[in-house]
DNA sequence: TATAAATGATACCATATTAGTATCATTTTG
DNA sequence: CAAAATGATACTAATATGGTATCATTTATA
């Protein structure tokens, strides 16, 4: 059972690295060389990102991505809401007409405290916050080619 | 997101519905009727959890199942693990060589708490809390023709 | 102004997971 | 022996996940 899928991880682990060069834009290439991300599903990620006002893009040659907001308001949460939807642990157990009321139903209630826990916990996973740490800096570019 | 996925969904309500009828076996066929599960997807589902000990199997005419273990001591985490393996929220985001360590990284700790979080409170939502208060308390059978 | 290097948009594809179905064998009661 | 139950097992359909592929557009710069 996964809370967090593929792109979100990718997503985070991008943003992070971006974070770590504050002043400069970055392209998809230079991430793509230093996280071994598959190139084409990161451009897919990051436009997702761009819609959604997470990343800012320039195109053209010398163009590429900036964080469109400071890294100490980027969430984990966010991040799952944009490639997995809305955080709901249980939305199909209460759908017949099997179960007397969901506004009585016992598990409901308990399954919506434990949404609301893990909600809280994931807005509290700032970017900066991971990369303050140093577990995820991942080194400037060296001499990069492309 | 989900965190309940549908097998796991159909065993709570049908061991609550177990529950209910104490000192009775219930047959698979009563269940279907009453809850409107899938017959052959609910035979699979009780067949998974009577190789799990959670409930016990009667074979033959006159047969059908009963909880294995009383309804105090079967937990919603036992189901989920049964039907959607074991909890872990993120297993693929520190794979790669990556990320400096994973011990150090800061996200995967995170992560780790959250997981710990959910379990616990998985782990405190026993069958038995959930029918004593009366949310799945589903009517005895009336009269039963098959 | 042509070209290279970047992103934008969009459609497609492969695999895995989820949510079942179908069938035949076996057990038990009557 | 027949009916009614579960056991075992294989198959199928739909959806989600994890990508690819292609062409269009923008921009810097030689």
């Amino acid at each position: 059972m996964k809370l967090i899928t593929r792109d979100t991880d990718y997503a985070v682990r991008a943003l992070c690295y971006i974070a770590g060069h504050k002043k400069e834009k970055v392209c998809v290439s230079a991430i793509v060389k230093e996280l071994k991300i598959p190139r084409p599903f990161l451009r897919k990620i990051f436009q997702a990102l761009n819609k959604k006002g997470i990343l800012k893009s320039y195109k053209g040659k010398g163009g590429g991505f900036e964080l469109a907001q400071p890294p100490e308001n980027i969430f984990l949460i966010d991040l799952i809401e944009v490639f997995q939807g809305p955080l709901k642990i249980n939305e199909c157990m209460f759908k017949n007409n099997v179960c007397p009321s969901i506004a009585l139903c016992p598990l409901n209630k308990k399954i919506t405290e434990i949404e609301k826990d893990v909600s809280a916990q994931l807005s509290g996973i700032s970017i900066y916050s991971l990369v303050k740490k140093g577990g995820f800096i991942y080194g400037k570019k060296k001499n990069n080619k492309n």
